[in-house]
DNA sequence: AACTCACTATGACAGTCGTCATAGTAGCGC
DNA sequence: GCGCTACTATGACGACTGTCATAGTGAGTT
């Protein structure tokens, strides 16, 4: 049925994306991402002959436009947008996923720089894909709230410097206070 | 003789924190370690009897208390310090490493935390510890520049998550850009 | 009916991992 | 000499890892 290898397929990226986000790429095992999947192992050298090199990076492709998602809807929700009030909604996304899974997940994106930029260049670069199009919505929101061009480029960039490193200074010391912090410190920054 | 081993005990350490740099824990080799230290490999059970959780429990002790004696150089060679200034010497301590090495190496404690965070305690409190060993001189810079403890120990923590972040954007997208602006941007909150 | 195609199943491969058991060496006190 | 201690050497173990070869299933087409 399409439909259901179709959903082995997703099922399969996805769980691959969690994976990441909980051991990094080195912790992450095939056998193990396929059996949480649900799906065969068949499936892997069907859907992704480029190995795990090909399944991670649609793990990042996945995980990036997920975060873009994440922060249009947002900026579509919110009444009186602000640049701090946006990133005050992301660090209390990332705050909430860390307090409901007991710090037990990060960012796969994260995962993948501290794994893989040194040995591994085509991850890499999906790692650096990824972060483009999370921050590509980032910067238009704000230029829509606006910003000059340039100076909402600046400013999405410092806010996923912020969040990034919040989220391993909140893993580290099992506490989300990190990323209450960044939100508010960096409010005065992001709407001036 | 006990310089020679002392030696190798030491090298075995500072080589772990430079491996954790490049590949994660995950990806780093007892094996692989002790050759490009130039130890024996028996010296591994001799002096980590604990495993590798203890030797890379020693190397994020090692890199968090290198990196407080940085911030105490910095802070010791500033003239006319200020908050600003001194996470600026610090961004550009990291800018220059990433550059000179072609941004193969990140922190070793990000590289812990997002490996282990979830999986493996011992390494997590290492991580968090050795933050906190980093955190400790900037709060006290902090202090002596005259900052309220509390908004000293809000300003250090706001600098650690900048910085992470910076080095993992950096990284992925292969340019020091990130690490400059956060210290350009952060300087009208830090010197507030 | 045969044939095609997408998908699954499974066993094997060579490699690496951390760990351990065991033996060996060198230096020092006595 | 002996014994003790610190350190080194090395091979093996079982448990993985990612990858591949090969065969099998089952629905759809003609």
């Amino acid at each position: 049925m399409a439909a259901t290898s179709r959903g082995h397929r997703e099922r399969i990226v996805y769980e691959t994306a969690q994976h990441l986000r909980r051991s990094g790429v080195g912790g992450t095992g095939l056998r193990q991402v396929v059996a949480d999947a649900g799906a065969p192992r068949g499936s892997l050298q069907h859907y992704f002959p480029g190995g795990k090199d090909q399944l991670v990076g649609e793990a990042l492709d996945w995980a990036g436009t997920w975060a873009a998602q994440r922060v249009e809807e947002h900026v579509a929700r919110m009444r009186r947008p602000t640049p701090a009030r946006l990133f005050t909604a992301m660090t209390q996304d990332w705050a909430r996923d860390l307090e409901a899974r007991d710090h037990a997940r990060g960012c796969p994106v994260a995962a993948a720089v501290v794994d893989c930029a040194d040995t591994n260049p085509a991850v890499r670069e999906a790692a650096a894909s990824a972060l483009e199009t999370w921050r590509r919505p980032i910067t238009a929101a704000l230029v829509s709230m606006g910003r000059p061009r340039r100076r909402a480029d600046a400013l999405s960039t410092l806010m996923l410097c912020a969040l990034e490193g919040a989220i391993v200074l909140a893993r580290a010391q099992r506490d989300t206070a990190p990323l209450r912090l960044v939100a508010r410190e960096l409010a005065p920054v992001l709407d001036a």
